[in-house]
DNA sequence: TTATAAATTGAGAATGATTTTCAATTTCGA
DNA sequence: TCGAAATTGAAAATCATTCTCAATTTATAA
C-alpha cells in the first residue's frame, strides 16, 4: 500500500540510477507523517524518537532529494534555518511569520501572481523559484500588545 | 556639508545614547557612497582599501545600526550573505535574482503592492518587513541557453 | 545465488557567515 | 580634565549545513 507520493520517490530514486534504503524511506515516511514546516532538525527528532536513527547528514541529503522529485520545497524564514513543505497536491501558496508567536499562515493571491507574471514579462525573467514571506505580527499577537 | 543621511545617522546615534565615533562614520560613508547591494565582507574590502581598515565585527555592528536607523535594509538573497541596500528616497522595491550571472534587477509592482494589501487586510496582519524575490534566469541569460 | 562495482551511511571534521567576548582604547558630559 | 560608559577588534564561539572517508549496504551481471 505505497502512497502516491512514495512512489514518486522510488521513481525517482530508481530512474536516477541511486539505491533505495531503509533510511531514506525512514526519512520519507517521517516527512510525509508530518503537517507543517519542518526542519532537518525536526525530523532527526522524530526519527530519533521511533528508534529509527538516522544520522544528520543523511537526513539534510534526503530532502534534498525530495525536492528534487518535487515531492517537498525549502522555505527559509527569518531564523536562518531551512524548511520543508508538502508539494504534492499542494497550491502554490506564500507566507505570514509572526515574529511574536512564529505562526505561518500560508496564503494565495491571484493578485500577486498575475503582477509577478507581467513583471517577468517585461523583464524576460525565466523564473525557476521564487520567495514571498511577510514578517509582523498576526491578528492575535496584534490585539495583545 | 553633512548630508541628509550623514546627520540622520548622527542624530541616531545622540538621540541612542550612542557614541560618534571615527570607524562608525568611515562605514557610514562607505556605504553611502556604494549604489549597489553590499555586503559586510565588501564594505570591509573597500575601507581596507582606503587605508580605513575597520574590524568585521565593526562593520557589521555599524550596519545594524544603519538599518535601525532606516538608512539600509537587510537583503538576502540565495547565497547566504547579507547585503544592504539604501532606503532613504528610494522607493519599495523587490528583486529579481538572476542565478547565472548574479545579476540583481529590482522591480515595482502596483498590483503585487495592492495584492499584499488585501492580505493583511484578510488576516488583520500587521506587517513590519517583506520579502519578495524570483530566481531565475535574465534575459540575456535566457538567450544564452 | 554470488561476486562485484557503485552507492550510501554516519561520525566527526570542516566550512563560512555572523556574533560574542573581553581587555585595551576612545568618547563625551559634568 | 576626569571618569563612567561606550566602543573597538582580534580571536574564540556559534550554528546550520556540507564534506570526508572508512565501513557497510545495495543492486546488477554472470
Amino acid at each position: 500500500m505505497a502512497s502516491r507520493a512514495q512512489k514518486i520517490f522510488e521513481d525517482y530514486i530508481r530512474s536516477s540510477g541511486l539505491k533505495e534504503t531503509a533510511q531514506r524511506n525512514y526519512v520519507l515516511d517521517a516527512f510525509l507523517a508530518t503537517d507543517k514546516h519542518v526542519s532537518v532538525e525536526d525530523l532527526h527528532r522524530i526519527l530519533a524518537g521511533c528508534n529509527k536513527k538516522v544520522g544528520f547528514a543523511t537526513v539534510y541529503r534526503t530532502m534534498k532529494l525530495m525536492a528534487d522529485c518535487g515531492l517537498a520545497c525549502e522555505v527559509v524564514f527569518d531564523d536562518g534555518v531551512s524548511r520543508f513543505e508538502h508539494t504534492l497536491d499542494r497550491r502554490p501558496h506564500h507566507h505570514l511569520v509572526c515574529t511574536c508567536c512564529r505562526k505561518i499562515i500560508e496564503f494565495e493571491s491571484k493578485e500577486m501572481d498575475e503582477g509577478e507574471k507581467a513583471i517577468l514579462e517585461k523583464y524576460g525573467f525565466e523564473a525557476h523559484s521564487h520567495r514571498y514571506e511577510i514578517f509582523g505580527l498576526c491578528n492575535d499577537c496584534r490585539k495583545k500588545e
